[in-house]
DNA sequence: GCAAACAATGATATCGATAACTTGATATCG
DNA sequence: CGATATCAAGTTATCGATATCATTGTTTGC
């Protein structure tokens, strides 16, 4: 910067300024410096600006990522709402960070300027590890009560509800759900299931499993045949369970949707264009990441935020 | 620093060597002062320190991410990739700038010590402008001659190769390639798939489909179909092409493997759990983004690199 | 017993930007 | 016409760490 000032016959903090499109210095010695530094293919040293400004801006975002079969790998879930995310991030001039939560990079972690944490783990322990480093944080996922920090979310209860309804109005007795109810988003989607049923004194059976794969609902189905349990409809945590759960179905000869309804979670382009298209609960991640990626922001910038519950819908289809 | 300088009764210079580990400084000096860093929750300050060092000890990742239904968004490829570069370079002590290709966030990139490229681009286009940077930077995809950066990808010819092998071997005559060759990597698989059909005097049909969608495959098969077109073999350049040109199949009434094979791409856990298991060319992505992470790193630290294809498998299942 | 080697620590300058304050020149007003 | 605003640019200090060179005491070797 110091070279260009010469180039220019100005001062450093002359230059600085015209980078900055500051009005403070005259328009024509303003654009001046800036054709200046383009010609001479003049890049800010980022670091100290940093320093400086005691800004980094840049937004830590962890990611749950296990190199396993579970969910995260290769649901559309995470990718979409990084792209909300680092859409709204990069408009407001900041960076994403991205970090998994394996070793501990804490170290990357507290020189930015907030936090943006997608998925609470199971029980919470990725939220209180991460709120030791005293930055603004935000969490996709549930709100529980008590919480100390934002929580940005879809409306996992009313998306139970909403397929409870569904199940009723259709005259289904029986109903199963499949998922891990460890995950406080899934317990929610659980208890809007289970209180909305219950308003029609009806209980729907809890079949526990803890993966998000499509051989987890082929595998959900056959041990509920095998017990010779008696249910008429399926409301499965994720698009793959639910696709599971159907091909076990019609591998045991039952008709979906006539014998069996099933409704999945997520409406995936995947269950849109299954045979038969599914039947799913709707959560607008690009949305979420935008949110999420607003109210750190609005946190960073020291103006308050409120958790905020995105609304679902239910998409009836073939199933 | 300073207070913890004080707090230890010695100078600055000491707790920055004693944090460091340095062997210049004390044992007992040193887990004093480490320790008393711990008590006190002290946070290095990692813009300082990348300012003195000249180092941000973070790579840029370039994602190709568009909201749309093309296949970067819930194919699993990037995400594996991604999980492997991560992986590599957090244990390596460098953090992961991610970046979108939207809008020019060019000033947070050129900060990082070096540049990850998934996804050349449809024409080079992506790596020529982030070559104008001047940072070390390597690509994942396919190597084109005269390039002048480090590209690692999988063996694309030989998966083209491989497919063709296969068909050859279990008599079919009349194979067809669905996918878009405009992608340097699947321009390599069709040469591949050509040249080696070539040697047995047969002459792949190419049904071009810019999608990487499961409709996209079904709709090819369907315009195979209108217009009459022979053909006994499908080499499709994604799962999801070959999971929809499968249902198309069916629908139109041909048995898949005995009246046509199909093959896929990248062997995802979906393909594998499909009806019937698809067979396809797999690729280790993981070990990719590993390599990748392990490229840029030995770049940056002025060490030599190469352009390296990893290996890739046909896994005949049972299509 | 004294020079040389070594170990432990410190003083200072530096990385590259920007905030806060200051200076000088020109414009505006009663 | 003098006092004050306004504008344009410059001076200096600062962000928090680390490299370099200097200093002090201690040990070793002949």
């Amino acid at each position: 910067m110091a070279d260009l000032a010469d180039l220019a016959g100005v001062s450093k903090i002359t230059v600085s300024r015209a980078l900055a499109d500051s009005p403070l210095v005259n328009i024509r010695t303003r654009t001046r410096v800036q054709e200046l530094a383009r010609e001479h293919g003049y890049k800010l040293n980022v670091s100290a600006r940093n320093l400086r400004l005691r800004r980094s801006h840049t937004i830590a975002v962890i990611v749950e990522m296990k190199p396993s079969s579970d969910r995260t790998m290769w649901d559309p879930y995470p990718l979409t709402l990084l792209g909300g995310i680092s859409q709204e991030l990069t408009s407001a001039g900041y960076s994403v960070l991205l970090t998994t939560r394996q070793g501990s990079s804490a170290a990357a972690v507290q020189a930015a300027d907030g936090v943006i944490l997608l998925g609470q783990g199971v029980r919470q322990d990725a939220v209180r590890l991460y709120d030791k480093l005293g930055l603004p944080m935000v969490v996709w996922g549930a709100k529980s009560v008590g919480d100390s920090h934002v929580v940005v979310g879809s409306d996992n209860r009313h998306g139970g509800i909403s397929v409870a309804e569904r199940f009723v109005s259709i005259g289904r007795r029986h109903p199963v759900f499949i998922g891990n109810p460890d995950h406080p988003e899934i317990a929610e989607r659980l208890h809007g299931f289970v209180d909305e049923l219950a308003r029609h004194n009806v209980k729907p059976l809890l079949m526990r499993r803890d993966e998000f794969t499509l051989s987890s609902g082929v595998d959900a189905v056959h041990s509920l045949s095998r017990r010779k349990a008696r249910f008429d409809s399926i409301f499965a945590c994720s698009d793959l369970l639910a696709m599971g759960a159907i091909r076990a179905l019609v591998e045991l000869g039952h008709q979906v949707p006539s014998d069996v309804s099933v409704v999945g979670y997520d409406d995936s382009p995947l269950g849109a264009s299954f045979l038969p298209p599914l039947s799913s609960v709707r959560q607008n991640w690009q949305e979420g990441g935008m949110l999420l990626a607003r109210k750190v922001l609005a946190l960073v910038e020291g103006q308050p935020a409120e958790s905020e519950m995105l609304p679902t819908t239910l998409v009836v289809r073939a199933t």
